[in-house]
DNA sequence: ATATTTATGTTATAATATAACATCTTATGA
DNA sequence: TCATAAGATGTTATATTATAACATAAATAT
């Protein structure tokens, strides 16, 4: 069930953040292996990098960060990580920060919303089904048949309301 | 009204489409009367440009388009002139395609949700008001703060439907 | 008329992304 | 088990999108 996670909600100051990215990161082994798919070390290293925080990473601070830790690295060892990681839900792409951030609900395919905080960068995903469906509603009305909605919310997040207003 | 424009819908095979961009002209054109605005030959030009078809324009497109009039111009020409036309409601930015579109209904802000259909690379507009409120509302349970909701539909339209069936 | 603001020109470069081909690794079947 | 094929990664080069910084020109205001 994807609400029991919380890595699907909008991440709240001080939460356990390793434990996010150590679901995350043991999520995407448990579905490699069931998918027959291959988790390799660069892939879970890229996975890694993007769970160090719920806020966007770039294609190139991604890079930079695997150049640290002395692997060989170029831009399409980082963008075929992502690719992969794209194609099977474990990271999402933000299309309008041109960034990628993890997957909370690493389900292959779900109703993806993002809240961007404009403040402290961080992003977190509704995944409404009601939105969705909405959306698809609407579309249909015009005859327009969706296949892929791209939903994100730039904004301020509830705790940096709180900080902004004291 | 927005709705009685028929700029504002999908845009339909075989529809006046010289009506559509000379409609956006004017209305630009008197949007900036009305504001004080310096409508420039160049902006003028550029929004000509992006209503030249329904579809996204990249900003190099238009660059070279521009160029080809044997005007000077260079990225910041372009890019200088969507940022004007897009802050004053004229074009909106496709973030998913990193690209531009005419606006439909040419209001400073509305609810604007994107039908970008991937065959005939065809964009309307569906400026919902029920899709924003709902996103909103749902953004609040969660204590977010919208400012800007993204919301760019990828699929096939109806006519690129039809005709896949035939 | 002059000062000020706004717009545009110009050069350079930053940031994001992919093409094309080489090499290495893993899985598979003979 | 070895050959082969498929898949993943390395490597070089380059395409695409976007902005910084400063110079000049045009419009507006004083």
């Amino acid at each position: 069930m994807s609400f029991s996670n919380p890595l699907n909600v909008f991440p709240q100051p001080g939460h356990d953040h390793d434990l996010c990215a150590s679901a995350a990161l043991k999520i995407a082994e448990d579905k490699c292996r069931l998918r027959g798919l291959r988790f390799t070390p660069l892939r879970r290293r890229v996975l890694e990098i993007v769970w160090a925080q719920h806020g966007p990473s770039g294609a190139y601070d991604i890079l930079g960060k695997l150049r640290g830790d002395k692997q060989k690295a170029a831009p399409p060892t980082v963008y075929r990580a992502l690719e992969f990681l794209v194609e099977n839900g474990f990271v999402h792409k933000i299309e309008s920060l041109n960034a990628f951030v993890g997957c909370g609900g690493a389900e292959q395919s779900h109703n993806s919303q993002f809240l961007i905080c404009g403040k402290c960068n961080q992003i977190g995903e509704l995944d409404d089904p009601e939105i969705s469906a909405l959306i698809e509603k609407k579309a249909k009305n015009m005859g327009f048949r969706v296949d892929q909605p791209t939903v994100e919310i730039m904004g301020l997040c509830s705790a940096c309301k709180i900080e902004s207003d004291a």
